[in-house]
DNA sequence: ACAATATCCTGCGAGC
DNA sequence: TGCTCGCAGGATATTG
């Protein structure tokens, strides 16, 4: 499931192998990611949204199988596999980015932690962790990162906003920063499908706490971990570690 | 304002 | 062995 770290990993690799290319006539100035898109710019003006969803790999130079929907060419023959299992994924080209703007929050890696303070502020009665994979709150993260998140700053994922404590969302805050951080230098989780631009795991997952661990004993107390449906999406947490 | 559900889609594992 | 079924979840739309 590719979320921040995963899509920031495969817009490092791509940006050594393509910034300069030609594709379809346009040359490739630079790449950005924005929450989970990734945005490669050309000098014309335009560019080419991604968006991996649930089961999308970016491959370059890989080969093709079953799942490649589709192959981006460069004038040099060098290409990039676009596969998709699930068939959920999507690239667009835009003039502009503002449509990708408008629908999201600020950088999870870039707001201050006043700017996360006061976006908070503004969801008193939301639910911690359902409001964390909201992008509009902030953008980046998804179903991994936010169980790891929260169990890190040992905070029940169904706490309100407006109960929290101030240690508690700072707790939030620094542990978002630091496990994306770590996430990212791991070249992200490869839970089942997501593969890096060179076509390899992404080594996170070894330090995963909670997430896809129910049943199993928590690392840090020895509890069991459960998993509960939050916001329609399942939420693992340690009952212990994290309570309500 | 927040929650829940459906939608898109298919691989996979569980259970019979 | 092979079938059905539920689950996985990113984003969006809709309804409560």
């Amino acid at each position: 499931m590719p979320e921040l770290p995963e899509v920031e990993t495969i817009r490092r690799q791509l940006a050594r192998k393509i910034i300069g290319k030609r594709l379809d006539k346009k040359t490739i100035k630079g790449l950005r990611r924005r929450g989970k898109f990734l945005i490669i710019d050309f000098k014309e003006g335009s560019s080419l949204v991604i968006h991996l969803k649930l089961t999308g790999q970016l491959v370059f130079n890989g080969r093709p199988n079953k799942y490649t929907r589709h192959i981006f060419k460069f004038n040099d023959n060098s290409q990039l596999l676009f596969n998709d299992a699930r068939k959920l994924g999507w690239w667009k080209v835009v003039e502009s980015s503002d449509n990708i703007e408008k629908r999201l929050g600020p950088e999870a890696l870039k707001i201050s932690l006043a700017g996360f303070e006061k976006a908070l502020l503004k969801r008193p009665q939301a639910r911690i962790k359902p409001l964390l994979m909201d992008q509009k709150f902030i953008a980046g993260l998804g179903n991994i990162y936010s169980d790891e998140i929260l169990f890190a700053a040992r905070i029940n994922p169904s706490r309100r906003v407006k109960t929290l404590s101030g240690g508690e969302r700072k707790r939030i805050y620094e542990n978002m920063a630091e496990i994306l951080k770590a996430a990212i230098n791991s070249k992200g989780s490869s839970v089942r499908y997501y593969l890096d631009a060179g076509g390899k795991k992404g080594a996170y997952v070894k330090y995963h706490n909670v997430y896809q661990r129910d049943g199993k004993k928590c690392l840090r107390c020895g509890a069991t971990i459960k998993k509960i449906k939050l916001g329609g999406r399942s939420a693992r947490f340690c009952p212990n570690c994290q309570k309500p």
